[in-house]
DNA sequence: GACGCGAATGAATAACCATTCAGTAGTTGC
DNA sequence: GCAACTACTGAATGGTTATTCATTCGCGTC
């Protein structure tokens, strides 16, 4: 054994630099989901993760940049999964597709609660802070209309002379934000299973003939 | 004329209690609005107030009131209007109750920008905070029970046997919310219109009976 | 096993901010 | 027009917290 046992911490150990951003990085979201944007200090992000207070400044430079770093960290990883789903070419038919979107946004691995609470500290200031809104519009422009186009090739396929994939599109996405939130806020009153029904419902009454409401 | 003019504010001018609070709350909505939540200091929101430093402590006992009643003074509005729909049976039948509920959830009004911004900033801190998320369920179990009453009565009025009230209402809340945070964060993208046309949608597709998709 | 480098520490610093309160001025009653 | 009272002011206070940096320590190299 050498002496710095990888286990726990009684021998301070230099490690690269990537694996302490990451350390702090999870230990910020942590205090988020604890005690919200305005409770994170250095202090407690720096004990969180069991290490010193000026470890924080020295891989981020300051404080606002490890927020933003967290908040990219949380953000980066939705954005790149959903792209994936819905540039992919390699579903069966386009239920399969919209089926996968759905299993997705109600995965446990996106609604879990560290990275929604940091998710939706920041969208409570993001309207003041430009920075913040940039990172958190997941809904942006690309998202948003790929989204619009599978939703018309559906009703094209399915001939829903009466449904808007714009307006559905767009309704999509602010559900599953107001999922998310309630299920954040109350998980009690909405847990993460009943409110991805409640989106499969909403997908079923757009596109009867391709998802059906149940399971 | 009097010593003091109510115009403008050259003179000091002793009102009564209530009125400066009111003056206080509206300075933090701004403040709130403006600078998000943690951006909001004692110092701000007087000179917002056109009020010297320590009057905000001489009607609210701190801080932390003083946002409490703030995110109160929000709330209690809505609570009380949307109740009233929900709870009267002046309408002449329930499809133009649920067209008043879509009215009043996205009047200018309730959309307000600064209304907006403070209730997303205290939900984005209400996981952490017990005390936020109470003042904040507006989706408290009463208001979501008299919705999913409506609701029920609705489908079997329309007979509409695919159509599970409970999950329609959470939803609906649901929609409502998600589509408040993005009118707020992105208006370009989902003006105030377009959201009611989304939620609109979303009702005339689970009532098609009752409620049109077109205005 | 000593040297050097870069990672890590945490006491000290400085900025910020809520709260206090002694003083000021408007208001009311007589 | 004079008390007595109340609303209001803002400089001073003290607590909290981001940031700095001199020092310590681990680790690879020779």
């Amino acid at each position: 054994m050498t002496k710095n046992s990888n286990s726990d911490g009684k021998t301070r150990r230099a490690l690269p630099k990537e694996v302490r951003k990451e350390q702090l990085i999870r230990a910020t979201m942590k205090c988020i989901a604890r005690s919200g944007l305005s409770g994170v200090t250095m202090a407690r992000v720096t004990t969180e993760a069991g290490l010193s207070l000026g470890i924080a400044n020295l891989h981020f430079e300051s404080k606002e940049k490890l927020l933003l770093e967290t908040l990219q960290y949380v953000t980066a990883e939705y954005n790149r999964d959903q792209r994936s789903i819905l540039e992919s070419s390699d579903y069966p038919n386009r239920a399969a597709q919209i089926e996968a979107l759905l299993q997705f946004d109600f995965s446990a691995a996106v609604t879990e609660k560290n990275k929604m609470a940091v998710w939706f500290a920041f969208l409570g200031e993001a309207k003041s802070r430009p920075t913040y809104q940039r990172i958190c519009s997941r809904q942006d422009s690309t998202s948003e209309a790929l989204m619009t186009g599978l939703f018309q090739a559906v009703i094209e396929e399915g001939a829903y002379p009466d449904t808007n994939a714009e307006l559905t599109a767009a309704g999509y996405i602010a559900l599953v934000d107001g999922l998310w939130l309630n299920t954040l806020v109350a998980p009690r009153r909405l847990p993460r299973k009943k409110a991805r029904r409640v989106a499969r419902q909403y997908l079923a009454s757009a596109f009867p003939q391709h998802i059906s409401p149940e399971s």
